[in-house]
DNA sequence: TCCTATTGTCACAACTCGGACACAACCGCC
DNA sequence: GGCGGTTGTGTCCGAGTTGTGACAATAGGA
């Protein structure tokens, strides 16, 4: 299930929120303050976060600031500063959607769910693809150099993983995580011997798989 | 340069678009109606599409669908309806985003940079500079003097330090606390040794590490 | 039940890295 | 200017990391 964070300081707006929210399938963690959201943060790993602007303590701008230091978590900013000023500091922050209160639940949804859509690589299409490699998350087939490749269901989590975190490098232990299963007992170098067979099975486009000596993979456009 | 294709059937309000677009460095095609749109796309790999809603022929919702059937290319409405029934139609569909006429000229540049920024993967994330010098911590990707550079793992976490910690010195003794860690069992001199290479593979950004006689190295702007 | 594809493990080969060392160059103090 | 101490430089080799081929266990389909 996708899991949003939600940063607002007033707590009637907290829970409708959260209750519409889990109605239509994101769980929503909750933070009352800049402080405690960047708390959660450290801790797990969310889909997308919400951040209210004006807060106590550390305001929206200043969590963003700290967010992007290091992460491309999807941030949209919730707040009732509408001025044109306040959204050009928003995008300039990085952030990537701006809504003023008071706004529609359904339409904050909908920004949320098409935020997650696109920073998981995919259009509505579920069509993902970067340098010569392209992926159906419906179909689940994969094209590389123009020709269809066949890949074993690990390969193809593996790459997919990959391919939504594209340019970034990942370790073994998070591709672990995340493709094998926390639960997964094995061994790191289970990782090494399916990146050989996934660069194998993409041929030329194999090479867009870098080594990241003492660190792990990340997968480059060219 | 990004490359973006601009959907609307009022003359005026497409060319003062493309005029601030391209004064802000993105080229801006033009298309009157939906199916002059689709005609263009054939042709063209654009990084996003900025669709009207209300036009002659092929409709903005329409051209989305369509655009829809085998792409994944960001697509941001602009459109006088502003309803809520009409936003909520435009993200089934698989829109990204939903700007309501009149609208800010800065704004709407805004969000279409902030949507490439994000459909690329790639965002500011983890971005650090300091004169001739960037470093990407989610890639481990670092530039200086405008070329990419292969960085080892020691000098990539020692040049983190350094840029972390710009403009002050740091002893030897730091450097192996912070980047070798505190169990470090040998010679102060293997500093030396890296701020060597590290040197040798910035090239001529090199020289921002400066030496500080008898006490360590700092990083210095120019 | 058998057959095949898949996948983790292991052992070994190939490779990268980085600290140590020795010596040269340099700095600053007297 | 000389001297002691500090830093730069070139090279080497072992330790650690990744690639590779083979194999056995397992799962899943016919």
């Amino acid at each position: 299930m996708e899991h949003v964070l939600l940063v607002e300081d007033e707590p009637r707006l907290r829970s409708i929120v959260r209750d519409y929210f889990s109605a239509h399938g994101l769980e929503c963690d909750l933070a009352r303050d800049g402080e405690e959201a960047l708390d959660l943060m450290r801790d797990h790993d969310y889909d997308a976060i919400l951040l209210d602007i004006l807060m106590p303590h550390l305001d929206g701008f200043g969590v963003c600031r700290a967010v992007r230091e290091n992460s491309a978590v999807p941030i949209l900013f919730l707040t009732a500063l509408g001025g044109e000023e306040d959204m050009l500091r928003g995008y300039a922050l990085g952030c990537d959607d701006y809504v003023t209160k008071p706004f529609s639940l359904a339409v904050l949804l909908a920004k949320t769910q098409a935020l997650i859509r696109r920073s998981r690589g995919t259009g509505e299409a579920g069509l993902l693809s970067w340098g010569a490699i392209g992926l159906n998350t419906r179909s689940r087939l994969c094209r590389a150099g123009g020709r269809e490749v066949k890949l074993s269901p690990r390969e193809y989590d593996l790459l997919l993983c990959l391919m939504r975190n594209r340019g970034q490098v990942l370790t073994r232990e998070q591709l672990l995580d995340k493709v094998w299963g926390l639960d997964f007992e094995g061994d790191d170098r289970a990782v090494d011997t399916r990146i050989r067979s996934l660069r194998a099975a993409l041929g030329d486009a194999g090479k867009q798989i870098k080594t990241v000596f003492k660190t792990g993979y990340r997968l480059e456009e060219v």
